[in-house]
RNA sequence: GGCCCGGUCGCCUAGUGGUCCAGGGCGCUUCCCUUUCAAGGAAGAGGUCAGGGGUUCGAAUCCCCUCCGGGCUACCA
């Protein structure tokens, strides 16, 4: 049998981290089988749509590199893949769970409905429907469904066990009276998620379920709908959530947890992918650097965590750090150029890519760190040129002593400045780090960065002098506004 | 409240009865390298394996109880 799987996420925002991870889970499985993977669009409720979602889904996913065989730009055979175009599906397979008896018309208004679990709040009982419409004769529910609006609830057996034995959580079985009958059809017509799920599951072939543990809880309502259908049910694995510091949910409030932004934020696919597989998931080995294709070979249900794994961010740098310093400098040059403004000239990128790559965590930071080579415009403070242990005084003289060794330095290159550096600072009695300190801010403006030497080259001569010159202003300038 | 799931260093995790006085990675500390910062190298701190009872010659690993955390509990997904 060849193996058909699904994600099928709600068009209800942008695409989550979550959701990503859950959907690369299906994708290696899909892909170590040869089988299919198949997108679909469980877009059931009206309300919540948002518009752009699908595009959303579709970008995130292509960026990470996962793809897909089925679904609603890619068609298939079992067209549409977005729920709301497959309506007329799931009123039959409602109609077909009536027809039977194994559901029936629900004519309560949501008033009644919320008063209802209003009261049983308030006497501590369980709130669920008390099945009121149940009762109603088959002939006259039926008329009544002719005019008046309704819903079509499943009925659920009084008692029971019913279990499911999860390709992760193993064994899990609920008390069938803990269960409601729950609506399965809405009164819009739109199918609710627990009816959607399994007539599309089983009508598109699906051979296994993979879904996030968020919805253990529901499983026996999936169970039910099957078993009311007589349609087999497909192996079943809950994947652990991935969570927030607090341990709660991943959830806005926690950061970033749209792949759009990581993505804007400079981080590479590849880093996400190979941090986000490893939240959940162990090849049981020390080793935890995978690209895709090693996720695909070595990835392996029955090694998937029970846990809920916390989002990292450290860790997911060091892996972005790990990722961008394993690319070849032509394709950084090429992650990199979109972060970068248009007149930023790609060929002094060209030279600092060495010099960067392995200081940046993220692409976004990689443009911060050569900022200083394309804007002149940056603020100078005098008090971070002066070295510790030495004064204004010193460090205008230094500056001063720089500037002219730098002036007679040739070949301009770093090998040269080097060495003029290092004499500036013998003749002055510092430290070559005393001395390159006070340069380093009066040209970068900052203490830390790119190697001064090769800074300097790639800068250039004449605006290497205009610099140490300006700083030398503002830190003659120093002690009399202090 | 009810149902369900989970609980190994701060974080991701290895571990499925002995080779574990618990291993790796991130982060942290120190040192080396060094023009800063990184990267790299070396060392180190950090865990009553949630707690308590069993079972067993032997338990992080099996059983029971407790505690803590989380998810779900809609005509949301």
């Amino acid at each position: 049998m060849t193996v058909r799987v699904r994600f099928a996420p709600s068009p209800t925002g942008s695409l989550h981290i979550g959701s990503v991870r859950t959907t690369l889970y299906n994708y290696f499985f899909a892909k170590q089988n040869k089988g299919t993977l198949v997108l679909r669009v469980e877009d059931t409720d009206q309300d919540r749509l948002v518009a752009g979602a699908v595009d959303s889904i579709y970008d995130g996913l292509h960026w990470m590199g996962v793809t897909w065989d089925e679904g609603p730009r890619e068609g298939g055979p079992h067209a549409p893949y977005i729920q709301s175009e497959r309506l007329p599906l799931f009123q039959k397979a409602a109609q077909d769970l009536v027809d039977s008896g194994a559901a029936y018309f629900c004519f309560c208004s949501k008033e009644r409905l919320a008063a209802m679990r209003a009261q049983q709040q308030q006497r501590k009982e369980i709130t669920r429907y008390d099945r009121h419409c149940r009762s109603i004769e088959p002939k006259e529910a039926a008329e009544r469904a002719r005019s008046e609006t309704h819903v079509v609830r499943l009925k659920v057996p009084d008692q029971g066990v019913i279990g499911v034995d999860d390709l992760v959580y193993g064994r899990v079985e609920w008390p069938i009276e803990t269960i409601e009958d729950q609506v399965l059809l809405k009164s819009d017509g739109f199918p609710t998620y627990h009816l959607a799920v399994v007539v599309d599951d089983h009508l598109m072939g699906i051979t296994h379920i993979f879904r996030g543990e968020d919805w253990l809880p529901s499983t026996p309502k999936h169970l039910l709908v099957f078993q009311a259908f007589g349609w087999p049910v497909p192996p079943i694995a809950h994947f652990p959530n991935v969570l927030g510091a607090d341990g709660k949910k991943l959830a806005k409030r926690h950061g970033a947890t749209k792949v759009e932004q990581f993505r804007a934020d400079g981080y590479l696919p590849e880093a996400m992918a190979n941090y986000l597989a490893l939240i959940g998931w162990s090849p049981g080995t020390e080793e935890e650097i995978f690209g895709v294709d090693g996720l695909i070979a070595k990835w392996r249900i029955d090694q998937v965590q029970k846990a809920g794994g916390k989002w990292d961010r450290d860790r997911l740098d060091w892996f972005n750090g790990v990722w961008i310093r394993r690319l070849s400098e032509q394709d950084l040059l090429g992650r990199l150029d979109p972060f970068l403004p248009a007149e930023w000239d790609r060929n002094v990128i060209g030279r600092a890519l060495p010099l960067m790559r392995e200081r940046m965590r993220t692409l976004a930071e990689g443009r911060e760190l050569v900022r200083f080579l394309f804007t002149d415009e940056f603020p100078l403070d005098a008090a971070t040129q002066v070295p510790k242990k030495k004064d204004a005084v010193g460090a205008a003289l230094a500056l001063e002593r720089s500037a002219a060794a730098l002036r007679e330095t040739t070949p301009w290159a770093a090998a040269g400045v080097d060495a003029a550096l290092r004499k500036v600072a013998t003749d002055l009695g510092w430290n070559i780090r005393e001395v390159a300190h006070t340069v380093r801010v009066a040209v970068m403006a900052v203490p830390i960065g790119l190697p001064l030497f090769e800074s300097l080259e790639l800068l250039g001569r004449e605006r290497a002098l205009a610099r140490i010159a300006r700083a030398s202003e503002i830190l003659g300038e120093g002690p009399r506004s202090a």
